[in-house]
DNA sequence: TTGACATATTCCCATATGGGAATGTATTAT
DNA sequence: ATAATACATTCCCATATGGGAATATGTCAA
């Protein structure tokens, strides 16, 4: 069994390098798809799907403008992904404390 | 084209939910592969290759202690991910923002 | 309408899984 | 050396991609 669909889960969603530069490009404002075709270098129909996924699992919103769909990061959805990380951050300090200390320890040398 | 191997990103290597499980198993202390097999009721075949995985990926430690494995969660290696959460904070507090003002106008009717 | 735009969807295909089963490899116990 | 224990790896397979190319859909302009 491959992993479960991307549609179902942000993590998944955001597994893809793409598509992490396209919720970086749509962070600030929203922008027709044109606009990330010609930003992230990438086929239209490539970026047209990506979008989907990122809409699927509530990544992104969109508006239609005229023959034009304006699409923006949707940050709400991505918080429970900082959550999940920010459980660890006591781990990574104290993983850093240790480090410090040892490096104080042995910046005095004979110091008895 | 797939998707980029999963030993080849943190992001790739965490979208799978059991490593997630894993490395939140793994945070607290070092433990052996039969440990997790036994907490996650997963086959032990499968929590090998996950940890394989994570191991490639630099997210867990392993060292040996007779026949056993211990493993533990690497947290340096999932900052990362949390920097990367991190730079889409102010725009869901923005967001959060806006919904409170329209709270707090919508709860003061005829104030005029 | 007809045509030009802007996007979305579909088809085809090579590749990366993840699970189950079987097997291989260390290391310790006898 | 032999068996048992604790893991790791390999093989097979069904499924989920992601890209490229072609095509479909929706909206505005003439």
């Amino acid at each position: 069994m491959p992993r479960a669909a991307t549609t179902s889960d942000p993590f998944n969603a955001v597994a893809e390098p793409r598509r992490r530069e396209i919720l970086n490009f749509l962070a600030l404002e929203e922008r027709p798809v044109g606009d990330i075709v010609a930003a992230l270098e990438l086929e239209q129909p490539s970026v047209s799907k990506h979008l989907r996924v990122l809409l699927d699992v509530g990544l992104v919103n969109v508006r239609r403008d005229g023959r034009r769909m304006l699409y923006r990061t949707n940050a709400e959805a991505i918080r429970p992904l900082h959550e999940w990380t920010r459980t660890f951050e006591r781990f990574w300090q104290n993983q850093l404390h240790r480090v410090k200390e040892r490096a104080e320890r042995e910046s005095e040398p004979k110091k008895d």
